[in-house]
DNA sequence: TCGCTCATGTAATGGGTTACATGATTCA
DNA sequence: TGAATCATGTAACCCATTACATGAGCGA
């Protein structure tokens, strides 16, 4: 639900569609993205649901922005799914974990080499968790330090990519470990 | 991609989109899911592609069946999607993740005990994991024993869900005893 | 001069979920 | 008697991606 994230950020405060796209991938890239044209599809029904409003404001030397400020019915949304717990286990889709399911076993050579790549993948990103991520936590409070108090609950989202990433590489090791001597 | 987790399985024999989807939940549920109706619209679609072929069998005191089996077109198709390297870090969707994120540093309660239902949920799942899961690729050899190399393979994504799941606990456990300290 | 940042959107298509519609057999 | 299993599908809708379309300013 793209439209969720929209208005937790709106709630920070207003901003511009292009500008929310920046943030989604410095703070919830983690847990959620979006292509711009989504971000500004969402906004538009956002804004037909009467859970945002915007305005033009014209700028010097750069294009017109259109600015989207969250409504009460916006924030009430927002509290709404807040509130709502999630009961069921949310199923994960990994389309490397299908790969390896249904590679033939005789393709040892090409699974091990794609498992390779994968190890790369994730150990880039763990450093990326480890470096950029609490930096961006950093920058967020700098621009708004009334927001001190979610800081805590934004680095319990960076801890969960840190582990995540971590997990994923032991596993890969422990995978190229064990099918390099299993397959033939 | 459900297109190539079917063709994976009809790879294995030739089967009704009803027991294609008995196998997806044993097995691939892990990492790919689908239901009954999208799976019926992907036969379809791979029928009208030439992947796959079906023909009706009448049954004794059942409902007559469609029985799919894989085309040589299809296995070139799997074994293409098979050889094409996963370049890019995948982006997973976490809609918990995203719940921690924006909820209000005042609703610490409501934030824990939401944590403390996740975590009876993740332990479930880890010990489906550890005991129906394994039982799951027995019976899989059980049905068709020269699929046994590939249990190799079976039990490595098996092996991921079992990491995954006990990485989510850890975190759970953490992120439960950081925020009832750090919030207010 | 080439690519990046800022800035906005629409249209077509693809992938997936929910709801609808049907019906026999078997087991508790 | 009621629920579960076996068995098939369609239609409407929602969410997301890709492609298309435009354009100024700035720094290398």
């Amino acid at each position: 639900m793209l439209k969720f994230i929209l208005l937790g950020l709106l709630d920070y405060r207003a901003m511009t569609g292009y500008e929310l796209l920046g943030w989604i991938n410095v703070s919830t890239g983690n847990f959620w993205h979006a292509k711009l044209s989504q971000v500004y599809a969402t906004l538009k029904q956002l804004e037909g649901d009467g859970d945002v409003i915007s305005h033009v404001e014209a700028q010097e030397s750069k294009p017109d922005k259109r600015v989207y400020t969250i409504t009460e019915a916006g924030r009430a949304a927002l509290a709404d799914w807040l509130a709502t717990p999630i009961t069921e286990h949310e199923v994960k889709k990994d389309g490397l974990l299908a790969k390896v399911f249904f590679t033939s076993p005789d393709e040892k050579d090409a699974l091990l080499s794609q498992l390779r790549l994968q190890l790369k993948l994730h150990q880039d990103k763990l450093s990326e968790y480890r470096q950029e991520a609490p930096a961006a936590i950093g920058q967020m409070l700098a621009e708004q330090p009334e927001l001190a108090m979610h800081a805590y609950l934004w680095e319990a989202t960076r801890r969960f990519g840190e582990m995540y990433e971590t997990m994923y590489i032991a596993w890969l090791q422990e995978s190229i470990r064990t099918l390099s001597e299993q397959l033939p």
